[in-house]
DNA sequence: AGCACGCCGACT
DNA sequence: GTCGGCGTGCTC
């Protein structure tokens, strides 16, 4: 970069500056002596403070020239790229998350400000020892053979077979110099030339569709659908392939960190060496080298989690989501953003591709795919075809089933006859805790709310029914809303709690296990559990959606869905999406497993569309009337949504906060869209906060962001309220 | 985020 | 009298 280009701030210069303090806003500096590019990370003084920041561009102006302060120095790291740059950007407006709090994700490594890390290597010099020994000699041949490597003294005289006395005699005869070199070492090569596995025809013409994307070095978008056993890895393992050997740099992210492991072997076999990885388990060190070689585009592919997308890659030309379903890729705490999502536009941004992979894509990406936004890739099953469950409706208007009990007779006897057998059963409700719905025993009509067709929810401490989209309450009714007849309203639909009673009641010898993700601490002890389950260390398996997550259960031939009605009625919109997904992996596992899996979905209304489509086994039908039902009710994809989440202490005024944000909702219907609320959030409480939302349905298109910016800009936010928004949010109950 | 300033309660 | 509680506000 030549000191005359517009990028350079000579001495003295007006710069903005962007740090990572909470601030909303660039602050001006002046540029330090030699000046800076921009985009160059650089430390400032802030009140008392020196933080980091980086130079986002020519200063604003209008602060007054005589109180700038000058930029401190410039850090010894690559000035971040303008493509970085529009990203945070981008993103930061997208999701309406202060650009500070962007910059933040990208910088989230420790010792950003530290000079690069030295250690002492070791090289040969001209020199010969005076003496030559048969162990100084084998220290030498070493340093000849490994020409160009540098070596610790420890791993020379490792390497050697040597005690590390010899290395320091070497070194004081002066046959061997220190010097000091950067300790954050560049990664393997890996080789893109290695042959990977065979691949079917059916997989060999998916991947030169997608080298093909790769070599064309501009944006593309691809689904990749293939189920378990169809080879999707290997598929995209050679668009990685493509990409490396164009020198460009890789991105792999993985849902879970628990498929890390198993992957980076995959990549070794692959490409003769291990890639970067980036996830929350990576010690502090290794953060530190990875993001320093990735900024200098040292670092070919890196595997990890959704936050790997915000390192600072030099040219990024392929981004793989795997599972791009997984409900992980959405942040759900701090910036909430949705990393399959950014994916995309950072890619765009960068002229990059994008693969999508996934045996049930979602609702979101497979209309992309319909509509030709992204190109689409099937790949069949490669060793013989996918074993459907057999898979049935269990019509619940026609079970005898007590009050107050939601597993049928035809789901028991199916599970006596697994406890039989020494087989395993699921249940699968997709509802934490005690929430149950009240339906007419006479017609199936459900209550539903007055204001927004959601299902009420009975709450059994205020003995009233309660929407949990807007928080409308009202009494249980004696009388059918619809059908008129007396004395046949009952709660139906418990939670996975209650469930478990129910089944430690029909089954009392039973193993029964739940899983539900607030019975678990740790991620590790949710593993550990589900090793010990898969071991046959249970009978009976209670889980929320958690259980859809690709667990591999060998001995589980049942899955019962207990209310595959959930979310017909809007209550979650994507839960019809997951239930059909779960039947998905059902039938994966009972392929392999060799044995013919049995689903039995329990619903009172077997004829709806979406569950006849599930039942067909036709995946092409589900996604059209999930699609359909969706357009009708004007939800994601075909419509917007956004969350406002209010939270702190005091539950009364958080509360209070989000009803006067309701009653002044002028800018929302300005755009046609509707808010609904407060009601208790998804997660109604966190570390002793309390948490409320607010939901706004909008139409496509119409300057959403805009407008909920213009909405909340009055808000006051006194003591310890906050206020955090959700586009495009994921969790409905 | 920090760190100041600032205005009211229980201590040396 | 003052030490310190954390509410409010500023940082180029």
């Amino acid at each position: 970069m030549s000191p005359s280009s517009p990028e350079f701030f000579a001495t003295g210069a007006r710069i903005a500056v962007l740090t990572a303090q909470p601030l909303d806003r660039l602050l001006d500096y002046r540029a330090p002596e030699g000046g800076c590019l921009i985009g160059a990370f650089v430390e400032v003084p802030l009140g008392p403070r020196k933080v980091i920041g980086v130079v986002w561009g020519a200063g604003g102006g209008d602060f007054d020239a005589a109180k700038l302060r000058s930029v401190i120095r410039v850090l010894d790291l690559v000035p971040m790229q303008a493509e970085m740059r529009d990203f945070l950007q981008r993103a930061g407006t997208y999701t309406m998350t202060p650009l500070s709090m962007m910059l933040r994700l990208a910088t989230r490594v420790p010792g950003l400000g530290d000079p690069p890390s030295m250690r002492k290597v070791l090289q040969r010099s001209s020199h010969d020892p005076d003496r030559m020994t048969d162990a100084r000699a084998r220290v030498l041949d070493v340093m000849q053979e490994y020409e160009g490597a540098s070596f610790t003294p420890k791993e020379l005289a490792d390497l050697a077979g040597v005690t590390p006395s010899v290395v320091k005699g070497l070194v004081k005869q002066g046959a061997i110099h220190e010097v000091e070199a950067p300790r954050d070492q560049p990664f393997a090569t890996l080789d893109p030339q290695r042959a990977g596995k065979t691949l079917s025809a059916d997989q060999a013409r998916a991947a030169e569709a997608l080298e093909a994307g790769v070599a064309s070095g501009a944006y593309g978008t691809t689904l990749l659908k293939g189920v378990t056993g169809s080879g999707k890895t290997e598929v995209y393992l050679e668009a990685v392939a493509a990409c490396l050997r164009k020198g460009r740099q890789a991105l792999v992210l993985l849902p879970e960190i628990a498929l890390t492991a198993e992957f980076l072997k995959r990549v070794e076999a692959r490409f003769g060496a291990l890639p970067a990885e980036w996830h929350s388990g990576v010690t502090m060190t290794e953060r530190r080298r990875v993001w320093r070689i990735v900024g200098q585009g040292g670092a070919q592919l890196v595997i990890g989690a959704r936050s790997a997308l915000f390192l600072p890659y030099r040219d990024l030309g392929l981004i793989i989501i795997d599972e791009e379903h997984d409900t992980s890729y959405k942040q759900d705490e701090g910036v909430l953003y949705n990393a399959r999502d950014l994916a995309v536009w950072r890619a765009s941004l960068c002229a990059a591709q994008v693969v999508l992979a996934s045996a049930t894509p979602s609702l979101e990406t497979w209309v992309n795919a319909q509509n030709g936004k992204y190109r689409r890739l099937d790949l069949t099953m490669r060793f013989g075809s996918a074993v459907l469950p057999k898979m049935q409706a269990v019509d619940m208007r026609a079970e005898d089933l007590r009050p107050s009990t939601w597993i049928s007779p035809t789901l028991k006897q199916a599970m006596e006859l697994r406890i039989e057998r020494g087989e395993q059963s699921l249940l699968f409700l997709n509802r934490r805790g005690f929430a149950p719905v009240t339906i007419c025993r006479a017609c199936g009509a459900q209550v539903v709310c007055d204001h927004c067709d959601a299902r009420m929810v009975e709450h059994r401490f205020m003995k009233r029914l309660m929407c949990h989209q807007c928080g409308a309450t009202k009494p249980i009714p004696d009388e059918c809303p619809s059908c008129k007849v007396e004395g046949k309203m009952a709660p139906v639909g418990p939670g996975i709690e209650r469930l478990a009673e129910e089944a430690t009641e029909l089954f009392p010898q039973a193993r029964i296990a739940v899983l539900s993700s607030d019975l678990f601490g740790s991620a590790r002890a949710l593993k550990a559990r589900v090793e010990d389950i898969a071991k046959g260390e249970a009978d009976i398996v209670l889980g929320t959606q958690l259980v859809a997550k690709g667990h591999n259960f060998p001995l589980l031939t049942l899955v019962g869905v207990i209310d595959a009605d959930l979310g017909l009625q809007g209550s979650d919109l994507r839960a019809a999406e997951r239930t059909f997904q779960l039947m998905r992996q059902v039938s994966g596992r009972a392929g392999r497993a060799e044995r013919q899996g049995e689903a039995l979905l329990q619903s009172f209304q077997p004829e709806h569309p979406v569950i006849r489509a599930i039942l067909s086994g036709d995946e092409e039908s589900f996604w059209k009337a999930e699609a359909a039902q969706r357009e009708a009710a004007g939800v994601p994809p075909y419509g917007r949504m956004a969350g406002i989440i209010l939270s702190g202490s005091d539950l009364a005024q958080v509360f209070d906060l989000g009803s006067a944000l309701a009653r002044n909702d002028g800018p929302m219907r300005a755009i046609g869209a509707q808010v609904f609320g407060p009601a208790p959030a998804p997660i109604a409480r966190v570390r002793g906060r309390h948490r409320v939302r607010l939901l706004i349905k909008a139409g496509k298109g119409g300057a959403l962001q805009h407008a909920i910016a213009q909405w909340i800009a009055p808000a006051r936010l006194s003591g310890d309220l906050r206020l955090n928004v959700d586009i495009d949010p994921q969790n409905f109950f």
